[in-house]
DNA sequence: CTGACTGCAAAAGGTTTGCAAAAAG
DNA sequence: CTTTTTGCAAACCTTTTGCAGTCAG
C-alpha cells in the first residue's frame, strides 16, 4: 500500500520545502524513541539530551513533522495531544482507563471494521488518530466489576 | 419522546449523596440539548436561558455529572472535550477531519469489532469514550483523492 | 546572500482553586 | 442547622505569537 516504503525523514521534510535543523532532528528521534508523548513529555526527552531547544520550537516542529506526515496525535488525555510516529501505518491506540497502558493494535484485527464503516456509512477511518478507550486484560481481572459506574477516581 | 420531564436525572445525583441544584438541572439540559458541546458551548448554551451560572460552576457541574454517570466525555478536537447525554450509551462518534462533522454511529455496526477486541486482546471498550477520526462520505467525493500528504495548514 | 527557523518573552486560551456567601436537605 | 454548592477572582497550565537574531541551503 505504500510505495516508497521508509523515505528518510529528512527527505520527507526538504521534499516540502521545509529545511532540516537539529532541532527537528532531536524532536522527530524523541517522537520515535518515546512511541508516544506528549509535546511536555517529548521536549523532557529532548531536554535530557541536549539543551538549547525551546519549548515553542517543539510545538511549532511538531506541528511540522505532523503536515509533512512523518507524525501524527491522537487525543488520549485530557490536556495534551499525544504524538507518535507515523511509520507502523495502521496501529491503533488501546488506552486502559483504570491502568493508563496504552497498547497497539495491529492494522489486521481493525481492517474488517476500518471496511465495514467504508460501506454503509462511506466513512473512511484515520487509524493513526484512532484512540480506543476501555479497560485492559489485566484491569478487568484485578478490578473484577464491569461495566459499573464507578463515582471514585473521576479523571481520564 | 419523553413523555416524563425528568426521567430520574435528579435521583441519579441524590443516589450519589449530591445536592440537586437549578445549575445542575441547566447544565444537565444544555448537554442534553446541544447533544454533544465542549464546556464553553455548554455555558453558552447555559447562559442563554439564564444568567447567573458561573463558568467555573459548568465545569463542575460537568465533573459531578459524569461522575454520576450521566454524562461522559471524549476527546474530539485539540482543545476541549466534548460530553454528551450518556443515555445513548452504545452510540460512536465519527468525526471528519475535513467539515468536523461529528455523526453517530449505531452500537449495531461496531458490536463485531468490540467483541473482537474483547477476544482476542481481551480489551473492553468503552464505547462512550469512542471518537473515530477520518473523512465522511461527502468531503471524500468532494476533496477527491485523500492520503496524499498535505502541507496546507490543515489543523487538528 | 536570503528566507526559513529558533529563542525569548509576553499573550492567549482553557481549566482549576480558595473563600465567603447562599442554598439544599 | 449543617454541609454542599455557587460566584468571583486570581492562579495555573498549556499552546500560540511577534520579533529580531541565526542558520540552512
Amino acid at each position: 500500500m505504500n510505495d516508497n516504503a521508509t523515505p528518510r525523514w529528512d527527505d520527507q521534510l526538504r521534499a516540502n520545502g521545509y529545511r532540516v535543523t537539529p532541532q527537528r532532528h532531536l524532536v522527530f528521534q524523541a517522537v520515535a524513541e518515546l512511541h508516544h508523548g506528549t509535546p511536555e513529555e517529548i521536549y523532557g526527552h529532548v531536554h535530557s539530551q541536549v539543551e538549547g531547544v525551546n519549548l515553542s520550537t517543539v510545538y511549532r516542529t511538531l506541528e511540522v513533522l505532523e503536515n509533512v506526515g512523518l507524525i501524527t496525535h491522537t487525543h488520549i488525555e485530557h490536556g495534551s495531544p499525544t504524538y507518535h510516529e507515523v511509520q507502523s501505518q495502521g496501529h491503533v491506540h488501546l488506552v486502559c482507563r483504570q491502568c493508563k497502558a496504552v497498547n497497539a493494535l495491529a492494522a489486521e484485527q481493525v481492517r474488517p471494521f476500518v471496511e465495514a464503516l467504508q460501506q454503509d456509512p462511506g466513512f473512511t477511518v484515520d487509524l493513526g488518530h484512532l484512540a480506543i478507550h476501555g479497560m485492559c486484560a489485566g484491569c478487568s481481572e484485578t478490578s473484577g466489576v464491569a461495566v459499573a459506574i464507578r463515582k471514585d477516581h473521576t479523571d481520564e
